[in-house]
RNA sequence: GCUCCCAUCGUCUAGCCUGGUCUAGGACUCUGCCUUUUCACGGCAGCAACAGGGGUUCAAAUCCCCUUGGGAGUACCA
């Protein structure tokens, strides 16, 4: 095996959203890289100037701390390979660009863009394929320094050599490219900037990349990166091309299947470790086939020979399904800090002591998938209207029920005169107690009859501990 | 159009490389039951798939070919 120290890297260009499909290919790099005790970096893929903005890498790195994904060099970690922008690399893209010139690997083409658009439209009409015709390729080194020095504008083009490339991708195996699939293209654009398949591949080289784990949305660019590299004489990395995310229409993940960003998953309150639990399984499994698990677990079990090779559903079902199984194991600290943020201020829940908090969190979180659901059900603890509904109507007409509510209607009263605020165990239990003995109910109309007249409702979570979180005046009210 | 990639329950997937142990296993969803004198959690059970056609072989979900279907790329975007 290799033993040389594994690098790689997550390379998100800043335009927008962190997307959920970069979430999982950072992820994978990052286990990767964790799984082997190598290096994660952060590359920022900033040479799109129009779409490129500070915001967007902000949220982006954001994003990778919020999941526990802590990479060892990037713009804010400063390495030996740096710097890790993009635009501030510039001048070594340059360099390299003009040796590859010098070497009669590339060269200026002076091609504008609607000679490009016209030569394109007519080869496609021909039934030719619309790569480059060459126009430039061949131009005497006096013409081009002539037409450089009168200030025409020039984009450097790569020479793409007549050949077919083979190399071995370590999901989708050994991949094949014919000869001819794609014409000399830029390298560097007219206004200097380098661009996307050029730099990743210097870049790659430069920060000593090992392994290039990315969607397969870029199997194809390979073709240009293997060229490049045989330019520049250095060996590629290995690559790993994982199949992409899609949505229900089988169509690549985007805007338009609703939500796609880490932000907003983040907002619905799902936890950064359902999130990580749930992105790995989207075309990757575990090997004892679990589906709950965490970060240190994934760093273990994880590795690249269990990626699954075709494209995989986004299934917003089961998200929330595996969120539900961490909220339900999660500590009862972070619980209370999750539900802390999503409380407007003035919510009487604040008004409670730590204890009763606590007793209510732990109360609803078996009941609901996401911590936001149980938003309504701790507004019920303060809300003193009765439901009205077929069962509560049915609960009413049992000749037991209003025995219940007087007998209970009295103990509130007392319990209010007592200046007392919550109802203990004890005090639900000596009220049980005294209708089954005394009063001689029992059984479904003692507890749906309690239900009913102290909750308001015909349903909810277990009758005890949500009577003893509810104010007695609240319990009070329900009762007139 | 051209190039490349992919194809197991509705969905995520195991199995495929190294054919027999697969009357194809698990998970989500759905349904039923148990538990909880409510609800949920949990437990148990059920529904449900090897895209089609040809080969190869004693034997194919597994190997080969074709068809069909799906996806991605084909930029001075990344």
């Amino acid at each position: 095996m290799n033993t040389e120290l594994v690098r790689v890297r997550f390379a998100p260009s800043p335009t927008g959203q962190f997307h959920i499909g970069g979430v999982r290919t950072a992820l994978y790099n990052f286990i990767y890289a964790r799984a082997t005790g190598g290096v994660f970096v952060l590359r920022i893929e900033d040479t799109d100037l129009e779409r490129s903005n500070m915001e967007s890498e902000k949220l982006h790195m954001e994003g990778m701390k919020w999941l526990g994904m802590d990479y060892d060099e990037g713009p804010d970690k400063p390495g030996e390979f740096g710097p890790y922008r993009q635009s501030e690399r510039l001048e070594i893209y340059k360099k390299y660009a003009d040796e590859l010139i010098t070497k009669g690997k590339a060269f200026y083409c002076f091609c504008t863009d609607e000679e490009l658009l016209e030569k394109k439209e007519k080869a496609k009409a021909g039934g030719l394929n619309p790569n480059y015709d060459g126009t430039c390729r061949n131009l005497s080194h006096d013409e081009v320094s002539k037409r450089l020095q009168k200030g025409e504008k020039a984009a450097v083009r790569f020479k793409v050599p007549i050949k077919a490339f083979t190399f071995k991708d370590r999901v989708k195996g050994e991949v094949t490219f014919p000869e001819n699939m794609v014409g000399d293209f830029i390298i560097l654009r007219s206004n200097g900037l380098p661009v996307y398949n050029y730099c990743c591949v210097i870049d790659d080289y430069l920060m000593k990349i090992t392994h290039v784990i990315r969607g397969d949305d870029h199997l194809a660019n390979t073709l240009r990166q293997l060229m490049l590299y045989e330019a520049i004489s250095v060996s590629p990395p290995e690559f790993a091309h994982v199949s992409l995310i899609v949505g229900h229409d089988r169509q690549k993940l985007s805007k338009r299947h609703g939500a796609t960003s880490l932000n907003w998953y983040k907002d619905e309150t799902y936890f950064p470790e359902a999130v990580v639990n749930y992105m790995s399984l989207l075309g990757w499994s575990h090997p004892e086939e679990k589906s709950i698990f965490d970060l240190e677990e994934l760093k273990r079990v994880f590795t690249i020979d269990r990626f699954v090779k075709s494209p995989a559903t986004f299934d917003n079902e089961k998200f929330k399904w595996v969120n539900g199984q961490h909220l339900r194991s999660i500590s009862c600290e972070r619980l209370l800090d999750q539900i802390g943020n999503i409380l407007p201020q003035n919510h009487r829940y604040f008004e409670q002591d730590d204890e009763w908090r606590k007793n209510c969190v732990e109360l609803f979180r078996e009941k609901v998938d996401l911590s936001k659901d149980m938003w309504p059900m701790i507004d019920r603890l303060f809300d003193a209207s009765v439901e009205q509904s077929d069962g509560m109507n049915e609960i009413n007409s049992w000749e037991t029920t209003p025995v219940i509510r007087e007998y209970l209607k009295s103990e509130m009263l007392r319990l209010d005169a007592e200046n007392r605020e919550f109802p203990t165990i004890s005090d639900v239990n000596s009220w049980m107690k005294h209708l089954k003995g005394e009063l001689k109910i029992k059984g479904k109309p003692l507890f749906m009859g309690m239900r009913a007249v102290l909750t308001g409702q015909d349903h909810g979570p277990d009758l005890k501990m949500f009577v003893c979180l509810t104010p007695v005046k609240i319990i009070l009210s329900r009762l007139e």
